[in-house]
DNA sequence: ATGAAAGCGCTAACAC
DNA sequence: GTGTTAGCGCTTTCAT
């Protein structure tokens, strides 16, 4: 099917050696022989394979990508990152994605040992205490985790649970003290655990009481009865929301809509994220914006100083940590009536 | 670095035949010595490598594929149909992107050739007249568009043609005349010229003139000019838009709401893709929705079938066009003043 | 400046 | 049931 380098070296009577020489050190050919094997390369439309020279050589330039899924534009966003990145160390990706499922982790990170990649950069569900990472350590196989928030590994990140209690504390500045926080699937995502701890935070500091978390796995059309309770009473419902992702932040909007009740008018609502489209939306969303694409960037320029490959040291040490910001759009108001200032749904903290 | 074949065998004192035999054959081997050899390949962390593998065999079992960017939902939909799809049947995804950029198309493509990857699968910027396409049709390796839609080659999409006029009819039964088409960049898509094709078509066949389409490049926070020279009139503005992507559709209501414009009070907004996001907003977007996720399944499925794959032949013939579905959220309204009806931004047609 | 030959990790005849 | 060996496509000494 494909020609070889053989094939290339009988059509123009030279030796494979030389072949290969015009492929890689075409200065140490005479000028016409050279021109001899190129033609005949492009008669035979012949392209060395990569398989080939991977068997010799020391690296394949293959990395690998492990993530949860592409329909959460986060990762879509640090993906496009690495391979802009890599693409420009002449790596090429090779891309597994896990559902969030152990298993399939496990699987993704074996064909990619398998395929002999360089190195690898991977978002897991659990980053902590993960034998897969552990196996990855001992065989001594470059990694770098993006997204995942953990000081045990190296991974790039924003600083989630700091990022979580600064989006609080801006609607702590704006006179909000009934503010709840709602989460996808706590399970799923050591994530959005942080960023509950960030909301503690900052509500503690306030001198409130947080409130526990109201988890909803949502794909029904309106809001679930768990938040819908909160909201029925004016006087003492919420006055902001703080969501742990902007496509709950939006589904949310949406409800409470659906419930009578406007945005930012009634509620406030904050996102984490900062996916671009919530700044496209007609009342643009708030949220914690995390620099994603930079996530993948950051975490390839850590695999590639791991791999050796030289790195552009002229900006100093890569950090791990990146810095969030609140972005604050039209989603949120500050509270002007002061009857709710003190009124609580949460009780205040004596503290 | 890594622990090989011989290494195992030498370990546990066995043939690399034996090695072999354990890892492809286990059958075949007496269970002490199989045993033995685990042992070993445990001991090792052995992991045989692809590279070898695939230097001897007949198929990589590499996919490769090839898309403009995963910025745009769509892609990222479709890479996920790939994606699960490929992984089903055991082979695994070599990514590139190109940003619509044909000198990147052309790298990706040798990159992947040389990857000896088995087929691919690519969304290109030109389908119809591309020379990199034509060397693969010459090569044989085997390749699948998806959501370029031309005839010409194996390619799966939507008719985008009638898919767009079906959109503009939708607004046309409700009454809607004054209708007008906005584009992103022409250049960079096919698909977008096809979806005016469409546009056109609906517009004829109601016996009105489609107008130019106003190409927007977007970056800006405000309508450009050449759209709002269009909106100024309230008397003679369109009572519909119809926009070439779902993006540009959130970006335009935005627009209009800042220019103190009702949607769909005062106008209607219809946008193409369907992508999630757009059914969760506030205003669920109405849109001519493409099954993304389907027409990366399909494109595997296709590219199986050519790469002599068990396919699932109970379904009988695997479909080019997949459906689309016109999905009315409530952006558009149906026109009620009758006034509207009869004053005209676009000239009736006489015929 | 070019060729001959070994070897990378593995599979598959073929032998025993 | 297991070992021996050739060879996949390429790079890289080592000769010439």
């Amino acid at each position: 099917m494909h020609s070889t380098i053989k094939d290339v070296a009988a059509h123009s009577g030279v030796s494979i050696a030389t072949v290969s020489r015009a492929l890689n050190a075409p200065q140490l050919l005479n000028a016409e022989t050279l021109a001899k094997v190129r033609e005949s390369i492009e008669a035979l439309d012949f392209m060395p394979s990569a398989r080939g020279r991977q068997l010799r050589g020391v690296r394949t330039r293959l990395v690998g990508v492990v993530v949860p899924t592409l329909a959460n534009p986060v990762f879509a966003e640090s993906l496009q990152g690495i391979d802009e990145a890599a693409c420009a160390s002449d790596y090429r990706l090779m891309l597994m994605t896990t559902a969030y499922d152990s298993a399939r982790e496990r699987r993704a990170i074996e064909t990619l040992r398998e395929q002999r990649v360089d190195g690898l950069i991977a978002t897991v569900a659990d980053a902590e205490s993960n034998p897969l990472l552990d196996e990855l350590d001992r065989i001594g196989l470059p990694y770098v985790l993006a997204h995942n928030d953990t000081a045990y590994r190296a991974a790039v990140s924003v600083d989630n649970r700091r990022a979580a209690r600064d989006g609080v504390c801006a609607l702590l500045q704006r006179g909000h003290r009934r503010i709840l926080m709602l989460a996808g699937s706590f399970a799923e995502s050591d994530r959005a655990r942080l960023r509950y701890r960030g909301y503690e935070d900052a509500m503690l500091g306030a001198g409130l009481t947080p409130h526990p978390p109201i988890e909803l796995d949502f794909n029904a059309d309106d809001l679930p009865p768990s938040l819908l309770a909160h909201l029925s009473d004016p006087a003492r419902r919420p006055t902001a929301l703080f969501c742990s992702n902007d496509r709950l932040a939006i589904i949310v909007m949406r409800g409470l809509r659906h419930a009578g009740l406007s945005v930012p008018g009634d509620i406030s609502v904050l996102g984490f994220d900062g996916i671009p489209l919530g700044e496209w939306l007609s009342t643009a969303l708030s949220s914690v914006a995390t620099p994603n694409r930079e996530i993948g960037r950051y975490a390839w320029l850590h695999l590639a100083a791991r791999l050796g490959l030289p790195g552009d040291t002229a900006n100093g040490p890569v950090p791990f940590k990146l810095p969030h910001s609140v972005r604050t759009g039209a989603t949120i108001a500050p509270l002007i009536d002061p009857a709710a200032r003190t009124a609580s749904l949460v009780s205040e903290n004596p503290a």
